[in-house]
DNA sequence: CTGGGATTTCAGTCTATTCTGAAATCGGAG
DNA sequence: CTCCGATTTCAGAATAGACTGAAATCCCAG
């Protein structure tokens, strides 16, 4: 009944965790969940829901459970290693595609909702007696919005991640693209 | 004692703001303070605390410290009505302003200070045991890619809303951003 | 000054979420 | 088929965060 042995985690490591956490928290991501995901991203190797529980100390069962949500992300994968019957779970490594499939995701569980509220509440306005006008006007403003910030990601999904590196990396590039627009 | 009455709210607009307060919770944002947002934003006038109160079922101090919160990241302001010794309340309305000095907002609290975690958690790497080699690597890409993104928001910052709209609308426009890339 | 409405503060309550541990389930080896 | 380690499920405990109401404070009109 050998107890698993929580990971040796040098102190920069172990700071870089928790901060994870609390940043996740921030952004509406369970600090357990966002924990385990920096501790799978620094991580040499995959890791076992065993090891990860010993070494953050939370229960086993917290961990499977965070770890279905990471998977269910897809940012994180089940590995198995040769002649050991236990999962073995990895991050994705690449930071680029991870904020590419993250962002997607955020998109799709709540702007894409929210487009549908906006554009419901707009159309059902339309009909609707003056005294809800600056109501039915606010709410057109923010769809407006969200349907160019929409538009504007749909776009900048079919730049390639390399392309859109180079992009965000262009100094300057910002000007460029003004004169680009006003020259048109 | 006249009791300040709600104020009467469509079906549609209850709607919306009910989403706004779910979409906030999932943002980080408390509910209540993402409610008197929503409400705020869409009404014809500005609002006292007590009316917001009664309108959103909620109480009068939890409507204060909410208000504050929002005066806090500089989307909510106080107006007067001559005559009236009340605190009146108003949301910004420009949306655009509006999404700029959130971004801004919480660059400033979440972005900044995982960018100083992160250059102090590489740096102390620099110096330590081979064992951490792994971690080291991984925190140093993503630290690469939070300083792009940090850049590119620099840029982006200093764009006029006007360009800001008109390059986000643009269709196509990324196509033309890749040319560009590759044109240098 | 002083009275009284408006606002804020805060200790305690309540609620939503997270976390745990035990039990149920799964699934491959033999 | 049976056993046994691995995994998941889930009811209840623990915790964190939101909310309330009462009391304190503020601030201006008179």
């Amino acid at each position: 009944m050998a107890t698993t042995a929580a990971l040796p985690l040098s102190p920069a490591v172990r700071k870089f965790i928790v901060h994870w956490g609390e940043m996740g928290s921030s952004w509406g991501v369970n600090r357990t969940v966002a924990q385990i995901h920096a501790l799978l991203y620094i991580a040499p190797r995959p890791l076992t829901a065993e090891e990860i529980a010993a070494t953050l100390s939370v229960a086993r069962s917290n961990v499977s459970t965070s770890l279905r949500e990471l998977q269910g992300w897809g940012i994180v994968k089940v590995a198995h290693v040769l002649g050991d019957r236990r999962d073995y779970f990895e991050s994705m490594r690449d930071v680029w595609e991870m904020f590419r499939i993250i962002l997607e995701e955020r998109k799709r569980r709540e702007v894409d909702p929210t487009l549908n509220v906006l554009r419901e509440c707009v159309s059902t306005l339309e009909k609707a007696r003056p005294a809800d006008a600056e109501a039915k006007h606010r709410m057109g403003d923010l769809l407006e919005f969200m349907e160019t910030m929409d538009g504007a990601y749909r776009e900048f999904r079919t730049l390639s991640i390399s392309d859109l590196r180079r992009f965000l990396k262009l100094r300057g590039g910002m000007r460029k693209v003004a004169s680009l627009i006003l020259s048109r």
